[in-house]
DNA sequence: TAGATTGTTAATCGATTAACAATC
DNA sequence: TAGATTGTTAATCGATTAACAATC
């Protein structure tokens, strides 16, 4: 069994690719682990660290390709495929998500939108037409959706997970601001601007 | 100088904040940290810690009386008053953000939202009138807003950047898929929805 | 009282950093 | 070669957990 990986790591994997992905862009081909550290605020010898555990990616003397790391970063959070999203809720919020252009390329595609008002049913968002709740199982079932975005109301946000858990799906971005439950062997992450905003009150006068 | 409490811990009190009142709106008079603990995915040793940090909440065979410690939450992350914010973007995600009813009872306000569109400027998003980038500066000055959030393309989310901390601010959630450089009384959160299902996808068969 | 739970100390665990040999 | 930078080890630092006396 390979060595576990800190979960930790794991998360600012994200951050190096976003930040090579850019450097890239400018047309940037090789950076080393000081620089790569100055852009991020994080020292250069926890980036190595870092990347050392899947291996060795980098030259003595020179540094790391870009193209070349970015492929295996790609690589290493599997987000060289497409993975197609499930969106639940289309409201304001869904209603941004399903507009983002941001998914794509970065490895993921919303594959369906879907909501329970009856006023949004059957309406066209972007390039989807909202489906009712009530399809979610099927639909997730039947393209093989691992992953779903939440942007329902905190008072459904337990019951649709429920139904995305029995569905199948392993990872749920959770925009509802409460926390959800969830059997161990899948994932969630939350977004809650009011919870990032309050942990910086803390430090303004 | 009172002991610097570590911004780990700081990070987590938004998250007991938003568990108490919810167990309040249920109704709830008192919880404990192995409640408390079970519905956030936290050991009760840690709660306990960290709350005293900042005092001594609880009582002994009892627990802790919600209302109270969500008042003395408030009042350690200074949400026991209404922050004024600046909100700078009014595309899908700007829009969305001004419309949210999330802010209010949790300590924000938007006060100004900002674009630099002329198809945008002029035009009324939920309640406010959308005003140009240039008008920044002097509104947030006037206002003595200290917070912003950002929800422009990654191009220009380092020149806005630059403006809003000329203009005072200190707090900025950057809704932007890019790392900012600030100056370090400066505080910086971000949310990039992407980011945080790479950080699922690697868990994913 | 007996049972429950806090606040805190000490022990454990894990993450970050410093330093440097290897080497491009 | 000389300079630069990696990958890795060991040392340091910090966070979490276990345990328990205090006490409601």
């Amino acid at each position: 069994m390979p060595p576990t990986i800190p979960d930790i790591v794991i998360g600012r994997l994200p951050l190096y690719l976003r930040a090579l992905t850019r450097l890239a862009q400018e047309g940037q081909q090789v950076t080393s682990s000081h620089e790569l550290g100055q852009r991020l605020g994080i020292s250069s010898a926890q980036i190595r660290k870092d990347l050392s555990h899947f291996g060795g990616f980098g030259k003595q003397g020179t540094g790391y390709q870009i193209p070349y790391l970015v492929e295996q970063l790609k690589q290493v959070l599997k987000v060289n495929r497409e993975w197609e999203v499930a969106l639940v809720g289309a409201g304001d919020l869904g209603s941004a998500l399903a507009h983002y252009r941001g998914f794509v390329n970065r490895g993921f595609r919303i594959a369906c939108v879907f909501d329970n008002s009856p006023d949004k049913i059957g309406k066209t968002i972007g390039e989807f037409v909202v489906q009712p709740t009530e399809k979610l199982a099927e639909v997730i079932r039947e393209h093989n959706i691992k992953i779903a975005m939440l942007a329902v109301p905190a008072e459904h946000a337990q019951d649709v997970t429920d139904e995305l858990v029995a569905a199948g799906i392993q990872g749920i971005l959770n925009y509802a601001p409460i926390n959800i439950n969830v059997p161990e062997n899948v994932r969630v992450q939350y977004i809650d601007p009011v919870v990032q905003l309050q942990r910086m009150t803390y430090y303004i006068p």
